[in-house]
Parts: structure tokens; C-alpha cells; sequence
DNA sequence: CCCATGTGTAAGTTTATACTAACAGATGGA
DNA sequence: TCCATCTGTTAGTATAAACTTACACATGGG
């Protein structure tokens, strides 16, 4: 996972809601839905980005009721961005760009 | 401007590639376009968003030949993206929504 | 005068992202 | 059985971002 793509997704307002409402404490989805005001739908694709670019885990649990919750937490994680790092970044994915112009 | 507008500007891997080529050296516009090859007019939306977040800023310089250029250059800049960061920023545009709500 | 270089910007298209609505299935309790 | 809760996912729409094309204007030199 590249800077660029962490980036990206920790970069949107709704996201940054997200990561803050789990570092208090971990919640399942529904929970989580209802605190930050969004269909569990549109919550799927955020909590994915997130998970993607290893900004949160989740965990299927049984709940005391017997049902099945899928647990979300944040993962420790710290970037930094300055122009060492961006152009390290850059580098990467010019490497990467050169791998698939050589086929 | 607060830090989902500052990773916002600065997640996109052009924009990255705009700053790594600028740390190397300061440029004017159109170098810069063919050096990242791409066009003026889209390396103008690029570099408008990159100055907004105050990543780069320019300046406006007669050349030798007596030409109006526009030298673009990198300014200094460390972000930290964290939990207690993203926290932060979260309280920051929840307080901006609470006074757009009050009026 | 025309060409090469530099500047800025408006208008349209294309592509990506965000979001809504609706479905299908499971469990436990009244 | 029906209702409330939980899960996941698809398909479509709406909005935002990225990108292209084309214009207008300035300077110096052949």
C-alpha cells in the first residue's frame, strides 16, 4: 500500500469521523452507523477503504444474544508527509510504472 | 485550511510528483508541465490546489529575455497523521458545523 | 509579419467517488 | 408468526475531481 493510497483514504472528513469514533472504542457496524449518521451501506465502502490501506481491523464476534457482529478497532498507525517522504513515495511508484511499460 | 484539505491536496500521486519535482529545484510553469508531462491547463488546477493547502507558492519573475514567468517552488511543510492528529481535526470541523448550524 | 516562447482561463467531457434504495439472509424474543 | 436486531451486497444515481480542447494575450527574434 503505497502513501499515496493511505492518503487518499484517510484524507475524506467522513473517514477521519470514523477512525475518531473507533479510537475511543471499538464498535460493530451498526453502532458505528448510528453514531456517525450514515446507512450501513455507505459505511461498508469507508470501513473498506480504511481496512485497505490498514487503517482499521475487523473481527467477527458473537454478541451475548447469540447474533454474529463484525467488530471494528483502529490499528496503531503514523505517517508522515514531508518532501522526503513524498519523494520517496514517488520513487516507488515510478519503479512500478517502469515494471508494467517493460512487458 | 484544515488537515483533510492539506491530504486531500496532497494524497494525488501527480500532485506528489509535482513536489518531488519542485524539492529538486524551483521551475516555471511551463518546464514544470513538460517535466511531469503533462498540459498548462491541467498543471494549473494541480498547482492552484497544491498552493491553496500551502505546499508550494509562487512568484512572478522576468527572465532574461524579458518575459513574465511564473517560478513555482516547494515550501517547507511536516504533517503528522495519527490518531490524536485525526482526533483533532475532527473536533476542528465539527466546531465549524455547530456554528453554520447556530445562525 | 510570423513564429516560438511564455502567460492565464473558460467550457466541455470523461472518469472516479460518494451516496441512496433495495434486496436477501440470520438470530432471538413477544 | 411477526418484529426487531444484526449481517452483507448489488445496482443505480448524483456529485466531485480529473483531464482535454480551445481560446486570448504578451515578448523577442528571424
Amino acid at each position: 500500500m503505497d502513501l499515496s493510497a493511505q492518503l487518499t483514504a484517510v484524507a475524506s472528513p467522513q473517514r477521519m469521523r470514523i477512525i475518531a469514533e473507533l479510537a475511543h472504542e471499538p464498535l460493530h457496524v451498526s453502532e458505528l452507523a448510528r453514531r456517525v449518521g450514515m446507512s450501513r451501506a455507505l459505511l461498508y465502502m469507508h470501513t473498506k477503504k480504511l481496512e485497505e490501506a490498514g487503517f482499521i481491523s475487523s473481527e467477527l464476534l458473537l454478541s451475548d444474544e447469540g447474533k454474529a457482529m463484525r467488530q471494528l478497532r483502529v490499528e496503531d498507525f503514523h505517517l508522515i508527509v514531508n518532501q522526503e517522504t513524498i519523494r520517496q513515495a514517488v520513487e516507488t511508484f515510478q519503479a512500478l510504472d517502469n515494471e508494467e511499460g517493460a512487458s
